[in-house]
DNA sequence: TTGTACGCGTTATCAC
DNA sequence: GTGATAACGCGTACAA
């Protein structure tokens, strides 16, 4: 179609009639121009429709408008979310976001965090696939770095995460006071951190009530596995699952072992998603702050490209436990 | 922390002892360099940590290997599918990828749109907001663009989509054999061209079938408020909601009103999701092919990208239809 | 207000 | 065949 090149700064200013350095000032307002001459710089920038080429701005001025995250799965609804708010804050404080997916893959991610060098973001906010992030990182990896969501091994970088242990000693309360006397718990594995304070905080609160943990795997057929002989053995009074795919996958096996719920078996959740109150009975879940843990992401890394050097440190936010009828145990459906 | 500044190609050419020219050569494999004089710059390279800013490599070479998507919102899992799949495609071909989101709002995707630019990306898939895209491109956009999913009024650019008009016969052909005598077709608007072909096709096979539409609006509380009334006035055999949201909300007021699914009215649901396979009953719905749609997607663009310039085109793929127990109408449940 | 050197990487041209 | 020199793409910033 149109004319073959995207107007540059110096058809502006040969359009106007003035100087590439006129043109610059009134796009960045920075030296006062005369009204005039603004305006006729304006039209001429109307006219052609032209568009600073941020990348050759920031070649030259050494201020990079480009922030970037890069999380394990963006078809998880969690971290679209998570992404989904970080580029509305970014875009705020006028940083656009660049957005890269790691696929669950530590050497995708590793890719990602390496090719991502290139194009020069000023800052960088990553939900790591797991513990092991630093050893992914180039060696000379300079750049502000906020950590979210999952707990890295080491402290060096800057932290926005959840705070499991309080949220799950309050559901221990919870399934108690709902009657239950024993609870098994599931989760990938203990490895995770993430996992391993849940658990924790749990056990930590559990008090009379019976309380164990069963590691399932990663995927929802080794959960399958793990988990149903465990259940038709002795069937616990309430299963309380860590992690979302445990979730899912448990609730499936439930249902395909005939038991109800909460009749036979009282069932909860972390990490709440839409289908938790679409099913019957709604699930008793704990609702993870994704939309303050952008907020805070976006915060502290905002603080870092504006000097902050104060030492890295860790923001846990609070979780919310909402109850539902999968908790609501029938009284007689516990035989004393 | 380490040296203030990102290596540059003349600091791996100070380091390697040759020229800016050799590196760049080096880099990209253009002219033949002696071996060890390029084994003295790779070994500058990583050393340095250099990793070539592929802005500055654009404005030169003026090849950008950037692309660019727009979607109405990426915390909608279709969206996040479409997006991830096209981000895995793109790498795959060299090229990154700028995700945006309008967050279905026609002003912010104008704005996305407009700010895109400034990247200078090379080309751009985008699922429009409504039919009224190209309204809100620049004036003299200039941009190899491919649209998806949504059917938009001009047909300006390439598109690809899917077939709505055969699955949804396939289903008035389903809904029939399973035994009903009326269906209730749900959808937003039907001055949305999916919404609309949805219908026509379903119409256009439903025979025998009583098929009714009702327009119920873009928010859950308004299908609710048109619904039920319709729903008790007079009931239909089998609602067949034709977009996510009409699904959702009025899954959710069948159940508020205490219907059963499938005894007092058979259900069906356009657009996929994973909370209709674990809810009871498991929902009959159609799962449109978004990775196809993603692939064929970028498939058109790379193509542009490589100076086709057929006229553009539109290509639809088809959809599959699973029947689930929420259509299996129990004999006996339908008085003749 | 303007001229112009500069940031980075590419590429044509030239010297060995 | 190998490698260096230098102009160039764009926008910025400072001296004039």
């Amino acid at each position: 179609m149109p004319r073959g090149s995207v107007p540059s700064i110096r058809m502006v200013a040969a359009r106007a009639g003035v100087s590439i350095a006129t043109v610059s000032n009134v796009v960045n307002g920075k030296a006062s121009v005369a009204v005039d001459v603004a305006e006729r710089v304006r039209a001429a920038i109307r006219e052609l429709g032209y568009v600073r080429d941020v990348n050759a701005a920031r070649l030259r001025a050494k201020k990079a408008t480009l922030a970037a995250v890069v999380v394990p799965d963006l078809a998880n609804p969690m971290f679209a979310a998570f992404v989904s708010v970080l580029e509305h804050e970014a875009r705020g404080d006028g940083f656009d976001l660049a957005v890269l997916s790691s696929r669950n893959d530590p050497a995708e991610e590793a890719h990602r965090l390496a090719s991502l060098r290139a194009w020069r973001p000023a800052g960088l906010i990553v939900i790591p696939c797991d513990g092991a992030l630093v050893g992914r990182l180039p060696a000379d990896h300079a750049l502000p770095t906020v950590v979210a969501d999952r707990l890295p091994d080491e402290g060096r970088f800057d932290l926005v995460a959840v705070d499991n242990g309080p949220v799950c000693a309050a559901m221990a309360g919870h399934l108690r006071e709902a009657g239950a006397r024993s609870c098994l718990v599931i989760g990938s594995s203990l490895r995770i951190a993430n996992i391993a304070e849940r658990w924790d905080g749990f056990q930590g609160a559990a008090g009379p009530l019976a309380a164990e943990m069963l590691e399932v795997g990663f995927d929802a057929d080794s959960v399958t596995r793990r988990l149903r002989p465990r259940l038709s053995e002795r069937r616990p009074d309430a299963l309380f699952a860590l992690d979302h795919p445990s979730s899912l996958a448990s609730f499936q096996l439930i249902g395909a072992m005939g038991l109800a719920i909460p009749r036979d078996i009282a069932f909860a959740s972390f990490d709440e998603m839409d289908w938790m109150r679409l099913v019957t009975p709604p699930l008793t879940a704990v609702l993870q702050p994704v939309e303050a843990m952008a907020k805070a992401a976006w915060a502290r890394l905002r603080a870092r490209l504006d000097g902050d050097e104060s030492p890295t440190g860790a923001i846990r936010l609070p979780c919310t436990l909402t109850p539902r009828a999968s908790t609501r145990i029938p009284s007689g459906a516990i035989p004393r």
